[in-house]
DNA sequence: GCAAAAGTGTTGAGAATACACCCATGT
DNA sequence: ACATGGGTGTATTCTCAACACTTTTGC
């Protein structure tokens, strides 16, 4: 039982799966993109593919959100970088997972506000933002299954989401630039299901220190009275976190 | 650029690393065992090893942890058994961090009781307990490195272990079965680097519901007054989590 | 004027801290 | 008797949730 031993290690192949998340319409959703060639030919699937010989698991991530949305981020720290945030979620390895051969997935969890493009075509097949309650809710049996073990994936992807929000300044990442406390109080409000008091959210971002600084502008495109504009602060964990109800 | 091309993947070796912690003598302490072949011949590095063709990754870090330990514990849903806690860290893919060929690390954390070998021997080579602090710490700049990326991964898993005590129940991976209130508290005070008020640490655990079971007896082990002895309930989570201090 | 969203003030409930104090053992 | 750690009571401080109320826009 030699260790290390080059001149036997078994070979696999790695890719990097995305679990990229946004809000539209006061819903989370994922992006999907439909899968061209077998296996699971037709179904729809987190976007992803190998990392190649001479590139970084972080690299590669950015690599194919870059591919997908045009957006540049950085994975190594968990950094946002041009709005958007991408981080390393979990590695999946099941023998099985793939029938053609043994392939690592190291799934990546990545966080944008709402792009532009309804539809990105970073590949020619289909792609498009699907609300996670339909692809995850325990409703809906009749739901057509994703890829691979990407359902699993995108489930820990959207917990991962959902409960980073709580001690990180990351609902930012879901917003634009500028953007007012009612807006990321949607964010918080699409992400995790729930209703919060438009005052205390108000009280508490700005209260906590670093989370958002005044850009100065003020804006209306939301009805009522004009709003301040804000900008994410350089916090990055949030003390004290905010709090999801009902728990 | 075609994705999952079967007959152009490049090939991969696939490794699990293990972050062993356990609190020996109010210290947080890593195993390490010594290299026996180069690279990195002599150096110490976390325990670890190929990941076998038919074996899924949490099965390669459970069977890693037996050869180590001689502990039984399942990774796959981040659950403790046998006494041990078994979960799944990080991915290391840096092109360049094994010198020999492509190697992804697919590393894990896992903690467990104060042992009663001090120097397990799974393999001939040596191991140790080192604490964290002479390993990471930020003085002692003449300490010798460890192997490979394992000091990164190191910090990582004891960063995670750190922040993980906060608002799950793990920190009874470290007791033995049944253990008192003082004992869990010395285990928080070793991880954390912090002294805590044993009055209120008492209240808190104790009413914290599903956290800690009475299992009936009593011991004088630590001296002074007979403690009540507990074993872990099935809480998972910490709802209101236990606060670090100067934060 | 009226609806809608932004923002401020106030109050009461619950949790965390700090610490006084008592309890039950070993030596 | 005394040291040692276990465990309870209590006052102060802080945070959170609930909600009344005012502000500033569009229509």
């Amino acid at each position: 039982m030699s260790r290390y031993d080059p001149s036997a290690f078994p070979p696999f192949a790695v890719t990097v799966d995305l679990v990229l998340l946004t809000v539209r319409e006061h819903e989370l959703c994922a992006l999907l993109v439909r899968r061209g060639e077998p296996p699971f030919q037709g179904y729809w699937a987190l976007p992803g593919g190998f990392v190649r010989p001479g590139e970084g698991l972080g690299e590669a991530a950015s690599r194919e959100l870059a591919e997908e949305t045009g957006l540049r981020a950085h994975a190594s720290p968990g950094q946002v970088m041009a709005g958007a945030h991408l981080e390393q979620l979990a590695t999946y390895g099941h023998p099985q997972r793939d029938p053609r051969m043994r392939v690592v997935s190291v799934a990546h969890l990545a966080l944008a506000p709402d792009l532009p493009t309804p539809k990105p075509g970073g590949d020619a097949r289909g792609a498009r933002w699907a609300p996670v309650s339909e692809l995850l809710g325990p409703g809906r049996t009749d739901r057509e299954p994703l890829a691979f073990d990407h359902e699993l994936i995108l489930a820990d992807g959207v917990e991962r989401a959902r409960s980073k929000i709580e001690y990180s300044a990351l609902a930012t990442a879901f917003c634009p630039e500028e953007f007012t406390v009612g807006e990321l109080r949607r964010v918080y409000e699409a992400v995790w299901g729930v209703v919060l008091d438009p005052r205390n959210f108000h009280r508490k971002v700005t209260g906590t220190p670093g989370f958002l600084v005044p850009s100065g502008g003020t804006t209306t495109r939301q009805g009522g009275r004009p709003a301040q504009l804000f900008k994410a602060g350089g916090a990055t964990v949030l003390n004290p976190p905010m709090l999801r109800p009902e728990s």
